[in-house]
DNA sequence: CATATTGCGTCAACTACTTTACATATTATT
DNA sequence: AATAATATGTAAAGTAGTTGACGCAATATG
């Protein structure tokens, strides 16, 4: 009986490590495909994710640096570099927050909004073939298991004293 | 009748977008919260990436740079770079294949093993962490849709011409 | 009004990833 | 024997991520 335990804990470890390792490469896959897929572009898959933000029309005001990078789960030092690359290329624009001016709000220039309407085929073409074979059921349930991941790990951070 | 096709579209479009931009934000976190948690064994996600790769009974007489970088997915380039740092602390040890002169070998030194040995108990409570609330069964389902996206990307990366 | 605290930016150092390009040594081919 | 292909390493430039530390301006609190 205990040996049974025993081969289950082991088989659920070899699991988790699998399924760590697995999402080890689909991200650097993730990049590495979609940067190029969007090579003439010149947009990394990083500025895409950001883009995509701030299109939504929840951040169409506006959205402040901190909350994009909480939204993006990244750190606020890097948010910094990655947007001044994108704001010398005029996409974007840091207009201080009206309501409090220690706040820079991030938002997409007219000229960003172009450059977005302009990617969006070839970022449509290139999730047809990253999700080939996956049906709208199988994407929820994905998303769905991404989702916890993402939770436990939000919740391992926090544990770890992610205050930046 | 075309308006409901057009919606199942625009549906799959959205949830397509939704699960790559939840993969960037667990890879995130999975390079962040792993880091921390093993901080005092200095020791990154990547390397123990590399490190689990070379414990594994087929590669326990070493595996060639070009044979790790494509089970990492990564470029030969950048893995260089990342085994120089593992090697100058004694953990890993390039020696030439007998087979092939050419060829290096990677594989773990004594003091690798060792290291790896200490490492254990600290992964497998982050593991714990991360994958709490997912069954058995539901880490075998998440990692059969993330093996679909890996093969999908790695049919994309051909294409794209991934010679490297 | 003086003093924290907050939001942001920057500097610096580091790891990890990409690309292109070249050098070297070995193996395979002709 | 000469040539081509292979395996690795190295160099260089660029992007993306981390951390820690400091500065500045504006808000909040005493």
């Amino acid at each position: 009986m205990k040996q049974d335990v025993d081969e289950t804990e082991a088989f659920g470890a070899s699991l988790s490590n699998r399924l760590a390792f697995r999402l080890y490469q689909c991200a650097n896959l993730l990049n590495k495909t979609g940067t190029r897929a969007l090579e003439r572009h010149d947009v990394t898959t990083q500025q895409w994710a950001i883009l995509g933000a701030l299109v939504r029309d929840r951040w169409s005001g506006g959205i402040a640096v901190r909350d994009l990078a909480s939204l993006l789960m990244v750190s606020r030092q890097n948010l910094t570099g990655v947007l001044s690359r994108i704001e010398a290329r005029g996409w974007i624009e840091r207009v201080v927050d009206p309501g409090d001016n220690r706040s820079r709000l991030i938002k997409l220039t007219p000229d960003g909004w172009r450059r977005w309407a302009e990617m969006q085929a070839d970022i449509a073409a290139y999730y047809a073939e990253a999700m080939k074979g996956l049906s709208n059921s199988d994407k929820i349930h994905a998303l769905h298991y991404l989702d916890m991941l993402r939770a436990n790990f939000c919740t391992i951070a926090e544990a770890q004293g992610d205050e930046d």
